[in-house]
DNA sequence: TTGAAAGCGATACCAA
DNA sequence: TTGGTATCGCTTTCAA
């Protein structure tokens, strides 16, 4: 026998299907003899259900299929990785389907896609009005995470009240702020996190009449970061100086920069505000705005979940607030000279 | 109607199911009046083809899935772009099912598992044995991928000769040779992959007669790459030497310190040679030893491709070879006091 | 506690 | 060129 059915195992053990159907599915009313019996010829056959069968028959696949762009970030390791704990003690499986290359969206516009052979779908930093030219091709439940639309569910994060927490602290320090920009790639049409992020700080800083007294653009490499760091080491302000950073990466290449060509010691001289809370700015001391993935991730899944039971009949859009994780790096060193305290 | 079945839409357009079905099939056997007749119910109803029940009737899914370590490199974006391409051209579908937490591969013994719902298997950068820990629970056709095992189709990288043709190039140089080695984190038991390149790097050397006049082990952080860099500075040879780094990583991590802090000229004072052929490496014009990464995706798919047609009844091993990129990273430049040529 | 039979939605054989 | 019908493997009434 090629591949048994769940007919051959009932023929070998002397039942009817529904009974070995019983038996897989754990239900109560089976004698102790009888299973015995069916677990026995399932044994002997190696007989392995046809799932394909049994989500054809019962119309659901017991899978949550993840639409999101190409992978490169601890981000979206820790966001899938808080998803996927919750749907899999419900039963539910999690497949990825990244968007590889730019021409690939094609794929998902096509309702027979293995991505929408699924129960719920999740879109992940991606917005579906981009994603699809027209409506949906997916029916069923479907939740946006790290975007935003107004009809669908979404789990996302406060980009703009983050960048006015980092200002508003660096405004309570009451130092002269140098402002770290990311650049956007030329061509590139600013991803709206930045965006955000940029006015929240701008506008906090603007709304207290506060200017940066210096605002240096990056582009995130080794050679722009060596500029920056030059740039800010020749018009500094005389003093200590706050330097907030669009991200915890050019918050730490430029402290390294600062410190080999610049002298430049944190802590005396400056000090320093990363975005992102990332792991490397937890290990080196730096504070940032953190941003809580593992929350969202959790909250997705929990939002994607009652979704999925039926429970949801309104619109659930939930969105997170940024946290301050203070560190090393915003502490200002004992200096008599100049800060008594 | 809820969702229309093939048997509305020929009920609909008065017609029976099997005419339906050719239509959706492009069967050439159908009459232009018939045809245009079935393609107005199923725009009028609204009709998408159930692709499970399709899936269940003919027993095959359209799925390739990819088990594959939590994604955080550029080289899996390179190998699965290379890999999707030519699958999607046969009509294949990739699902990607990452290995999140190491607890998490339990899911994968499991063979009602939904990665498993699939025609094809691809293993990435795992080796079944450790994955599974008896019989794999897929039957169908299996492709290793950056991996070897002696029962499995496998397209691999040859590691050890990539460690050799470094080693060659360095002592074609006839320079001192200084060898960053990349240190294990404590605990962790050393990837295959630089254990391979390493022993292919340090055999080389060897059977030459040859030994690094300074090995330096660094972890891949900050603070590593800034002592490994004194190390050097303060260890080196008196003249040029060559800087055999293990990874791209580690090459322009330390080239930064070796200039910043030890006041090294690339060029003059050492030659630099890395690892990976990163695109990092190639903007910093650093020679390294070459991965065929997409190459390889793309002999993966064309395996993968020929199991699904069945084609393939011999096991096919393909090991690809490293190539070496020259770049400014290797050239001495013209100094008439030591080298007149 | 058990089983016979209907049916999920598509495809394909065989006839017409 | 078309259509009736069996069939894939499973779950689920309904009856016994």
């Amino acid at each position: 026998m090629d591949k048994p059915s769940l007919r051959d195992v009932a023929r070998r053990a002397g039942v009817g299907t529904t009974t070995v159907s019983r038996v897989l599915n754990q239900h109560p009313n089976i004698s102790d003899t009888t299973r015995a019996r069916v677990t026995a010829a399932i044994e002997q056959l190696g007989y392995v259900p046809d799932v394909g069968a049994r989500h054809f028959r019962l119309g659901r696949t017991h899978a949550v299929s993840a639409l999101l762009p190409m992978i490169g970030t601890p981000f979206y390791e820790t966001l899938l990785t808080a998803l996927h704990g919750p749907l899999e003690a419900q039963g539910y499986d999690l497949a990825l389907f990244p968007l590889l290359g730019s021409q690939r969206v094609r794929r998902f516009r096509d309702a027979s896609a293995l991505a929408y052979r699924a129960d719920a779908l999740l879109i992940v930093s991606q917005h579906p009005d981009e994603l699809y030219g027209g409506p949906p091709p997916f029916r069923g439940p479907t939740v946006l995470l790290d975007a935003q639309h107004p009809t669908y569910h979404s789990v996302s994060f406060d980009n703009h009240s983050a960048g006015r927490l980092a200002a508003e602290y660096a405004l309570g320090r009451r130092l002269p702020i140098v402002f770290l920009d990311g650049a956007d790639a030329p061509g590139a049409p600013g991803s709206p996190v930045f965006v955000a992020r940029r006015a929240g700080i701008v506008q906090t800083l603007g709304r207290h009449g506060i200017r940066p007294v210096l605002t240096v653009s990056v582009l995130p490499e080794q050679e722009g970061l060596r500029l920056a760091a030059q740039q800010i080491a020749a018009r500094r302000p005389p003093g200590p100086f706050l330097l907030l950073a669009m991200t915890d990466d050019l918050a730490l290449g430029v402290r390294q920069h600062l410190h080999d060509s610049g002298g430049l010691r944190l802590g005396e001289d400056y000090l320093l505000l990363g975005f992102d809370g990332s792991a490397a700015a937890a290990a080196a001391g730096l504070s940032s705005v953190v941003q809580p993935v593992q929350a969202m991730g959790e909250a997705a899944a929990s939002v994607l979940l009652e979704a999925l039971r039926g429970e949801l009949n309104t619109l659930v859009q939930r969105q997170f607030s940024p946290t301050l994780r203070e560190d090393r790096s915003t502490a200002l060193q004992a200096d008599p000279q100049q800060h008594p305290t």
